[in-house]
RNA sequence: GGCCCGGUGGCAGAGUGGCCAUGCAGAGGACUGCAAAUCCUCGUACGUCGGUUCGAUUCCGGCCCGGGCCUCCA
């Protein structure tokens, strides 16, 4: 199976061929840990799970890492912790908590690795001084810049060159920068702030360099795919190529790079400034299944916008719902889950869900219209090999059907529709109608077989 | 100002130089005591103006509209 991927660094879909098929190594910028994770934030983790996925199915289980790191340093957190009283341990203990009960919620497999910058900081140090050591990076006022003008080559990612950067720059540039787009590599702490020692005086990392410590140490000083939101392309991954290229004199930091489009919310990129996002967490709490969010999540190409609303949830849902209907009527049926090609095909194309997402609407149909047992057995391991694949149908189909809603007590359920059963076999079709408007009142929805009435809550 | 994405049927959303996406919603039919579910059938979709072509929604160019990055941001 042959994978494609479309590289920023190039703005072209290529062929993936990794560096080392044993071990297929990937990155992905984790999260700033201070609050709860809005959908935006969901996004790359549900994308990028699908790719690994696809890279475990292809290369085997073993042979792959994925490195997604935890940011539990950063400015934001210092001005929460100043705000509260919170200690930043207690907040990126309690949000990181947070986020992993939230991407299980989303069916994200957890990463093989998930390093936190505040347990690399020595490794920042020395890549900053070997920065310095070989002339990229300078200290001026206790803080250390990276000397971007010294990298013959920088801009290669953003497609951006300095004098662009210079004319459209829209920031006050620090007096102690030898040139505007220099960025930060340390910079000092405060007393009454949380700082490291260095060679530099007490203080702490900047935002990019974290990632570049992280990545370099665990998947090595060139790996495969870098992935993220599509706004880290600048600065932080432009920034992070510069540092781990320049530090490690490397052609390149990762073969791939890998960048999500935005969820947005009426057209508009949904973000914590502008204000207009909803959280995992708050969808949950609505009543919103995990996996239905998920799936809206996937029916968009991940390069594409998506304009993530609670109606678009609402569908996923009852999309899934047609998927567990039609497994629970073979729910006895036990196959060995593997995808059909044209699945495998959708989603090694660059991870075309959305594509691969209608091939398993089509297996459904195909499901439904078996009659044989042996058809049965081959659309349900299509139709579960695809689904684990995206990351969905994990659940046993009648406990999907039936969870949720009202508190109504199965026995109780089941003791009506024993009632219905019995008026209509009387022939009492009203008292029978009765019951079944009396439970569709209540949100729970009957179905009549051949083989008896099954239930289901809408 | 620089760089970069989009505009597909009522909605969501793939894709393709000439024929089907798919799901939801809608119409009709089969099945059902009636429903639900399921299956079958259906709807002159590709922003706009030109160009290339036997033929363009698909390639090229202009225009209009929307969005993003250039500052923290997935």
């Amino acid at each position: 199976m042959t994978i494609h991927l479309y590289n920023t660094l190039l703005r072209e879909k290529q062929i993936f061929e990794p560096i080392d098929a044993g071990n297929v190594r990937m990155y992905v910028c984790g999260p700033t840990v201070y609050d709860y994770a809005h959908i935006g934030n969901a996004r790359p983790v549900v994308c990028f799970d699908v790719l690994y996925r696809l890279l475990r199915h292809v290369y085997g289980e073993s042979h792959v890492t994925y490195v997604r790191n935890i940011t539990d340093i950063d400015d934001k957190i210092m001005a929460a912790a100043e705000k509260t009283g919170e200690s930043i341990e207690s907040i990126t203990a309690r949000t990181a908590g947070w986020y992993h009960d939230d991407m299980a919620a989303l069916g994200a497999l957890p990463p093989d690795r998930e390093p936190r910058a505040t347990e690399f900081v020595p490794q920042m140090v020395k890549l900053i001084e070997q920065l310095i050591a070989k002339g990229f990076a300078y200290e001026a006022e206790k803080h250390v810049l990276f000397n971007v003008p010294a990298m013959q080559d920088y801009g290669q990612l953003s497609k951006r060159s300095l004098d662009d950067m210079i004319a459209g720059a829209r920031v006050d540039v620090a007096p102690y920068k030898k040139h505007p787009a220099d960025f930060t590599l340390w910079k000092p702490s405060a007393e009454n702030q949380v700082g490291w020692p260095s060679p530099w005086g007490r203080g702490r990392p900047g935002w990019h360099i974290e990632c570049s410590a992280m990545s370099g140490e665990i998947l090595g000083q060139v790996f495969d795919i870098h992935a993220g939101g599509i706004d880290l392309i600048f600065p932080h991954h432009e920034n992070e190529i510069a540092q781990s290229r320049c530090a490690h004199g490397s052609a390149v930091m990762a073969k791939y790079w890998l960048h999500n489009g935005f969820v947005q919310v009426n057209g508009q990129k949904m973000s914590k400034s502008l204000g207009n996002f909803f959280t995992v967490h708050e969808l949950l709490e609505e009543g919103f299944r995990g996996e239905a969010i998920r799936l809206a999540l996937l029916s968009a190409h991940y390069r594409q916008p998506i304009d993530i609303t609670r109606e678009g949830i609402q569908d996923a849902k009852a999309q899934l719902d047609r998927f567990y209907r039609a497994l629970a009527m073979v729910s006895d049926l036990a196959v060995e889950a593997a995808p059909t090609d044209h699945v495998l095909a959708a989603i090694a194309d660059d991870l075309n869900t959305p594509l691969a997402l209608s091939e398993l609407h089509e297996l459904v149909t195909k499901l439904n219209k078996a009659t044989s047992q042996a058809e049965k057995k081959v659309a349900k391991a299509a139709l579960l090999g695809g689904a684990k694949l995206l990351g969905i149908l994990w659940q046993d189909p009648a406990k999907w059907l039936q969870s949720g809603g009202s508190a109504d007590d199965a026995a109780v359920i089941e003791a009506q529709i024993a009632a219905r059963l019995a008026a209509r076999k009387a022939k009492n079709f009203a008292e029978a109608d009765r019951i079944r408007d009396d439970l569709a009142a209540r949100g729970i929805l009957l179905e009549d077989s051949s083989s008896g009435t099954t239930w289901r809550r809408a």
